[in-house]
DNA sequence: CTGAAAGCGCTTACAG
DNA sequence: CTGAAAGCGCTTACAG
């Protein structure tokens, strides 16, 4: 058994550069857009046509060898079946083909080993840097002190101290939720959080506390459950049970508030009629259920863009610092949300 | 502004052997766990543990060029929202890993460039073989003859004359399908069907309206929407219009369910007393609609651990061949399909 | 300005 | 069996 060789041969630079008659250095600088070279223009076509002539796709191995950039970047989600990491990575890909660069995308799951995912990708010189949105507390990468070594962005993570978060005002989205739920007369609000190792959990909660507060508002009756659909329908399960007086959930998650609409169902709450439902992470189906849900549409394919512009600057020498993208979320309404029903309806 | 450089400097295969007291083919062969190699265990064991000391991770580029593999896979998937490339590709990853393989990810989008993403994976020489789950008909890559050139494995597509099309027996998974509803004592169904330039949907179509045939039933009620919510919506439009006396229907994807799901409750319709709705693609999602949805399930993880055996097997010589998965699809039952209401009951 | 040459980090025939 | 050496395809100081 042969391994299966390749049938065409490798077209090389030297290939180019002999069929447009000029030396590899040449070809090699003009190819790489190399400014302080002086060619006439004829040449540089004669180059250009030559390299499209044969196909020519540069061994991107051997130019990472001779000290070339690798012109490819890799992203860390934690979970490939979420629909928000798979907006973040449409936005990183757009954006960074815009630049030259390839994205590799790489599941960072809580058990798969982040260690060996890091090793092939950098260690290897398989990239030039990292769009990390897989980072919670803890996470292997960020105590090993191997970021040191490779220029990286945390997305929709703010690591503090590490000046490289991008991220979205959640405290701010929490006000916006506050303000609209206030708008249609709720008083009494529950938020369903998220793990509290989890950063965007603890922003999302702490901005619609403050919001109330600031409101002089009740204090928002706060359960922390996982993010997806289990957790949801365990966190409305509590509301209903310590608080039956609410009539407005605010829900980190898309996941979480499917659950949720299911448990309320389930104990004979009305949505809308009696609780209004804010979820989060604008996704098709959420016009498709029953009750159709409003949503807060987070500018997650911004996100994924700005993470590789922001990697990409760092690449190119800018000192990295922390952003908070200046689009604000907007809420989208539908029938999961109405005006609190007059008191004593019930 | 200088770029920024990587503090540390490369581990390479000569600190390695230097450390282990040994020359650097010695060290080569070893890492790389070369069986033809006479070293005392002692050595081996002085090599071994010099490149965990110093944490060496050999330069890909350098291997590559040097002429061996580069031990990288491409996946190549038409939508990275689509849960059920989600699981293809963490099977993927999982079965690739164990084959000491990297997996890279790409979303090859109808719009996006599929020959550029072709060249920086493949011409560039960063993969050794191409896992593709996006080659609907007519796609570029399969006019353009460079697949030729490449080890590859087409994965939940069948692509006639490739002999490298690794599948689930949707026929089959049809036959079930029927089998399942005309247990519940349905007769009149209709079948929520894709595009017809799409492998899947005519397989799936083809495998109802055979088994249907072969029963001696009516014909099933094809309408042929695209895979979205939106399609799914129509599509049961359809139905009801055309044939009011359908009780039960079979959607071909989760989100064509949810859209008819929709349609049906819109309408009047009452799932599943009136009308049953069986779906593909058992998503955590399913259990929480209303009704909870009955699905059908495929064994999309064991797709891509199996598409990563195939290809690997490829490039290890063996001849490709057209694999279908073995395992059979089974229904979930939930809340949306129940034995057919009794006639004139409506 | 331009081209010859060195060197990036590996692997693997090949000679000893 | 083992080690020195060539070579993979590039880029980029450096000498002319």
């Amino acid at each position: 058994m042969e391994p299966a060789t390749p049938v065409r041969t490798r077209v090389r630079l030297v290939d180019v550069a002999e069929l447009a008659g000029v030396t590899k250095s040449v070809a090699s600088r003009v190819l790489n857009g190399d400014t302080t070279i002086n060619v006439r223009p004829s040449t540089k076509q004669r180059i250009l046509d030559a390299a499209r002539t044969l196909n020519y796709a540069p061994h991107a191995g051997a130019k990472a060898l001779a000290g070339a950039r690798t012109k490819a970047l890799a992203l860390l989600v934690p979970d490939l079946m979420n629909a928000v990491y798979a907006r973040i990575a449409r936005g990183a890909y757009q954006r960074a083909r815009e630049h030259g660069y390839v994205v590799l995308l790489a599941e960072d799951t809580v058990d798969s080993n982040a260690q060996s995912d890091y090793t092939d990708l950098v260690g290897a010189g398989r990239v030039e840097g990292l769009l990390i949105a897989s980072a919670r507390q803890g996470h292997p990468l960020l105590d090993s002190g191997q970021l040191d070594a490779i220029p990286h962005v945390f997305v929709n993570r703010s690591v503090p101290g590490s000046g490289r978060s991008l991220t979205v005002d959640l405290q701010g989205a929490s006000q916006i939720a506050f303000d609209y739920l206030k708008g249609l007369g709720h008083e009494r609000m529950a938020h369903i959080s998220g793990p509290g190792v989890l950063m965007p959990a603890q922003e999302r909660e702490k901005g619609f506390v403050a919001a109330a507060s600031a409101a002089g508002y009740p204090a928002p009756f706060v359960v922390r459950e996982i993010f997806d659909e289990a957790g949801g329908f365990r966190a409305a399960q509590q509301i209903i049970e310590a608080r039956p007086d609410v009539t407005a959930v605010y829900a980190g998650t898309f996941s979480q508030s499917v659950g949720a609409l299911k448990a309320l169902r389930r104990s004979g709450v009305d949505v809308p009629g009696d609780v209004s439902v804010l979820s989060y992470d604008d996704l098709p189906l959420a016009e498709y259920l029953e009750p159709s849900l409003t949503t807060m549409s987070l500018p997650l394919l911004g996100l994924g863009q700005l993470a590789v512009d922001a990697l990409v600057a760092q690449l190119q020498g800018t000192p990295p610092r922390d952003i908070v993208l200046p689009e604000k979320p907007i809420i989208l309404e539908r029938e999961s949300t109405a005006t609190v029903r007059s008191p004593g309806t019930a």
